[in-house]
DNA sequence: CAACAAACGTA
DNA sequence: CGTACGTTTGTTGT
């Protein structure tokens, strides 16, 4: 049976409007605005979730048309009949000011019409659109905070109001008004007259609430049944009523919705359109919308990916016995990229599937179970080749999983990550798309998911669709590759990529695979001595308690502390009062409470424990432990060690220390040699500042602490005295952080005044050396970034913010940069000079770890002094300073006992 | 279950 | 009111 008008009952589509201020208010309130600021200071909490809440609507609800409705100012009609309307307002936040008007850029981007009239709320405009659609058969959905729209809401049309944030919203059709307001949509208005609305500042009746409004309006049919027979009503609520009538009849005609504004468009001009990828690219990178682009990527995707700003990649999937002849007719020169399949951690990996994307435009990709014989041999003469260059995103661990199937990737051209992080080293995460978004403006299509049903890729098979995944990433990080050194070439840190950091990935690959050797065994015992103390600890401390208490929880802790046991309260935190080892020492002594002294050796120990506990879990089948470096993490171009953390491995207690005896010589090998730079810091200030005093102190050789406190405190070398050679001490260390007299006199516990005249006394004898700090925050503040001494950048925006804290917070982290960053430089280099030098003189010995200053070796049979020779000789002399580069060097079967 | 805060280890 | 990190635990909110 045939219908010749199905056609007309269809839906003509959907249209979605939203209250842009509504919404975009209830978002400033929803999101914490502090966590939402760009690094110049731009608030975004109200665009964020205005964003996420757009693009969450437009996903689940697929509308055909949208438009965004603003109030242009306060002034409306309303206000202008009834003066206080509104009035209780306070002015909108400072934060939330601007906000809107990014929004409005948003919606630019988006391509989503948006619309405002003088004189009239946003609520008039969607309530005239609303009319016009929904005549015209289009189903509407308005979303908004404000329930004045409630009347609007029929079978056509439906509100979405913000339950909690902007991320839930509830869906609110006639039935649900009915059930949550009492009355029909058509109604609820004169429900709203009767009760009031506070956010509008209209009052209602008093002692007249939802259900006695919505009990008269159902009797009387009706607000004007109800007024006109007012007299009639009951009791003190219809008294009530009878005296605020004006009220009522006033709220009734400032929340009746105009429908019949003439505006500039119509539902017809709010079809959906194509947003403007180039603009929402620039917005988002401005705005620092990184999640949200990822999101409004993967929801909206646009159609044609890859005629408008996607990657084509005309590719094949290598057949069994064809890898050899498309290396050779493809790949044999040129930069080529790489995408490997497979995983990787803690110094092993395996490789699945290796995708590659050549010059001449064309790419392959391959499924390493696949390969013949002949196929492995001719990959991995390929992969090995130096003349070839290739690009990789993040190639340590790849290089790893390239190792363990007994290849190797020689001729690394190009790292597509470590590229990015010297081009920015704040970054926190360096992900292939979003760098991609970034620098070419263009989206990773991705095939295998996000796809639409229907869609040409929903019918592919996964195998396909994730080989041609990673040969769209391996052409985009050639293209990367290029986009990134490029701007890194314009910096000049185009060495410090080649020469360095590029190479480092070997040097950190190698490390990561070697590991360290540890003696499980003694980690055992260590374990069950710390986790007796602790237990020892626990019950010594609710002995004194009276109960137990959970001494792992800062919470319960304030508790005991502060109200039961009534003690001084010590430094705020964001949540009570501090309790940290400090505070709780300086609790200890006021009071000298015993559960003080208890809680403290709980926390000492329980500590020890755990982090035995980390590094038994960590020993390889092997033996070893192998960390894990991560070379694109610290913005000072420090390396950093996760999985376990090997870099912050206990040293200055006795307990401490005792860890690092289970660090030891693996077998094979006769010792473990550590080397580290004696105050590389304080080196690179004196290099760096050129203050005469400074270079003085370290020509002379001696103590550089007890020669710079003589010179503080004008008495002979040999007069100073370990109190005054602990107070320099503090401040040469300090002084690279930016520390302040406040800092100095809080670390060594000594008035505030006599730390400043510390200060003061030092500056004076190596002046130079404050003028180089000043020096350092002026220049970083006019070119907007800092210089290693590499040319290892590090951009710091917020030196102009007019926020106090976080401007000075930019000075400090200004004055460290090229500090701490010079220090890292060094010891990079060292570390390819030491490699290079062991492998020219062909020991055997090799690098583990590296520690800031500080690296450790293991020391092959008979190869003690040649390998310290050559260390001393490396480490010392990898950059040219005017003061010389100092370097101490044990040796012993454990990591403690090679300590000096 | 995820995100955050507090605490604490290193250079 | 001193920089740069990573890890663990408890707490809080979705």
């Amino acid at each position: 049976m045939t219908n010749p008008t199905a056609d007309v009952d269809e839906p003509a589509g959907k249209l979605l409007l939203i209250d842009g201020h509504s919404v975009a208010y209830r978002a400033f309130f929803a999101l914490p605005v502090e966590n939402f600021s760009t690094t110049t200071g731009q608030h975004t909490n109200a665009v964020y979730g205005f964003t996420a809440m757009l693009i969450n609507v437009l996903r689940d609800e697929q509308p055909t048309h949208v438009a965004v409705a603003f109030d242009v100012s306060r002034q409306t009609f309303r206000s202008r009949q009834y003066a206080d309307y509104k009035a209780n307002r306070s002015a909108s936040p400072a934060e939330f000011q601007g906000q809107v008007g990014l929004i409005k850029e948003v919606l630019d981007a988006l391509n989503i019409v948006h619309v405002e009239l003088d004189g009239f709320e946003a609520d008039d405009i969607i309530a005239t659109l609303a009319g016009q659609a929904s005549r015209s058969g289009l189903d509407v959905l308005i979303c908004t905070g404000d329930r004045d729209t409630l009347q609007l809401v029929n079978d056509k049309v439906t509100v979405l109001y913000p339950r909690k944030g902007v991320s839930d919203l509830a869906r609110l059709d006639p039935a649900t008004v009915i059930e949550r307001y009492l009355v029909a949509p058509g109604r609820y208005p004169e429900l709203a007259a009767l009760v009031g609305e506070s956010s509008d500042n209209l009052p209602g009746v008093p002692g007249v609430g939802p259900k006695t409004a919505a009990k008269w309006l159902e009797a009387y049919d009706g607000l004007e049944n109800l007024v006109r027979r007012a007299d009639e009503l009951p009791g003190k609520a219809g008294a009530s009523l009878r005296e605020h009538l004006a009220d009522v009849v006033r709220n009734r005609e400032l929340n009746a919705l105009v429908g019949d504004l003439e505006l500039p468009v119509g539902p017809a001009d709010l079809t959906r359109r194509d947003w403007n990828r180039e603009a929402v690219h620039e917005l988002f990178d401005g705005l620092e919308f990184r999640v949200l682009r990822d999101r409004l990527l993967e929801t909206l995707p646009a159609e044609d990916l890859t005629s408008e700003g996607g990657f084509e990649v005309a590719g094949e999937t290598l057949a069994p016995g064809t890898v050899g002849d498309w290396l050779a007719e493809h790949a044999t020169r040129g930069v080529v990229g790489l995408d490997y399949t497979g995983h990787w951690r803690a110094g092993a990996g395996d490789v699945t599937g290796l995708a590659l994307a050549a010059p001449d435009g064309t790419a392959a990709w391959l499924d390493t179970a696949e390969l013949t014989p002949e196929d492995d041999r001719a990959l991995a003469a390929w992969l090995a080749d130096e003349a070839v260059g290739k690009a990789v995103h993040d190639a340590k661990g790849p290089l790893l999983a390239t190792w363990s199937r007994g290849w190797d990737l020689r001729g690394l051209a190009s790292d597509t990550q470590l590229a990015a992080y010297l081009l920015r080293p704040d970054q926190r995460v360096y992900d292939l798309a979003d760098l991609v978004a970034r620098n070419l403006r263009r989206e990773l299509a991705v095939a295998g998911s996000g796809a639409e049903a229907g869609d040409q890729a929903a019918f592919v098979f996964d195998d396909d669709s994730a080989a041609t995944d990673s040969m769209i990433r391996a052409r985009a990080v050639v293209e990367l590759a290029a986009a990134l050194e490029a701007e890194l070439d314009r910096q000049g840190g185009t060495r410090l990529l080649r020469e360095v950091e590029l190479p480092l990935t070997r040097t950190l690959a190698t490390m990561e695979r070697e590991g360290i050797a540890v003696d499980a065994d003694y980690l055992d015992r260590l374990h069950t001595e710390f986790d007796a103390s602790v237990a020892a600890a626990e019950s010594d401390a609710f002995a004194v308690l009276g109960r137990p208490v959970n001494l792992g929880s800062p919470k319960q802790l304030q508790a005991v502390l502060f109200d039961e046991l009534a003690m001084p309260k010590t430094r705020r935190t964001q949540t009570g009062w501090t309790t940290d080892a400090e505070s709780l020492e300086g609790l200890y002594a006021k009071t000298e409470h015993p559960f003080l002294a208890h809680l403290l050796r709980h926390r000492d120990q329980i500590r020890l424990r755990q982090t035995v506990e980390g590094l038994q879990k960590s020993i390889a089948g092997d033996g070893r432990v192998h960390t894990t470096y991560v070379q694109t993490i610290a913005s000072t171009g420090r390396l950093s060690s996760t999985d376990p953390n090997l870099q912050n491995i206990p040293i200055r207690t006795e307990d401490g220390r005792r860890i690092r005896q289970a660090f030891v010589v693996g077998d094979g090998y006769e010792s473990l040699l550590t080397a580290d730079y004696s105050q590389i810091e304080m080196r690179v200030m004196a290099d760096q500042s050129e203050d005469a005093g400074l270079i003085e102190a370290f020509a002379s050789g001696q103590d550089f602490h007890s020669i710079t406190a003589s010179r503080v405190f004008g008495v002979p070398a040999d007069q100073v005295t370990t109190a005054m050679r602990a107070k320099i001490k503090a401040m040469n260390y300090g002084l690279a952080y930016g520390l302040s007299a406040f800092g100095l006199s809080q670390q060594l516990k000594i008035d505030r005044s006599e730390a400043a005249g510390l200060m003061e006394e030092y500056f004076e004898r190596f002046g130079h050396v404050r003028d180089y700090l000043h020096e350092i925050v002026d220049t970083a503040r006019r070119t907007g970034y800092t210089e290693t001494v590499l040319g290892r950048r590090r951009y710091l925006p917020d030196l102009t913010s007019s926020n106090r804290q976080r401007r000075e917070m930019a000075e400090r982290a200004a004055l460290n940069a090229p500090i701490q960053g010079s220090a890292a430089d060094i010891i990079k280099v060292a570390m390819l000079d030491v490699e290079a030098a062991i492998l020219a003189e062909g020991l055997r010995s090799r690098m583990l770890l590296q520690v800031h200053d500080e690296l450790i070796f293991e020391v092959a049979p008979g190869e003690r002094e040649p390998l310290e020779a050559l260390v001393r000789d490396k480490m010392a002399h990898a950059v040219d300073l005017v003061v010389p580069l100092e370097v101490s060097v044990g040796v012993g079967r454990s990591w403690h006992d090679a300590a000096h």
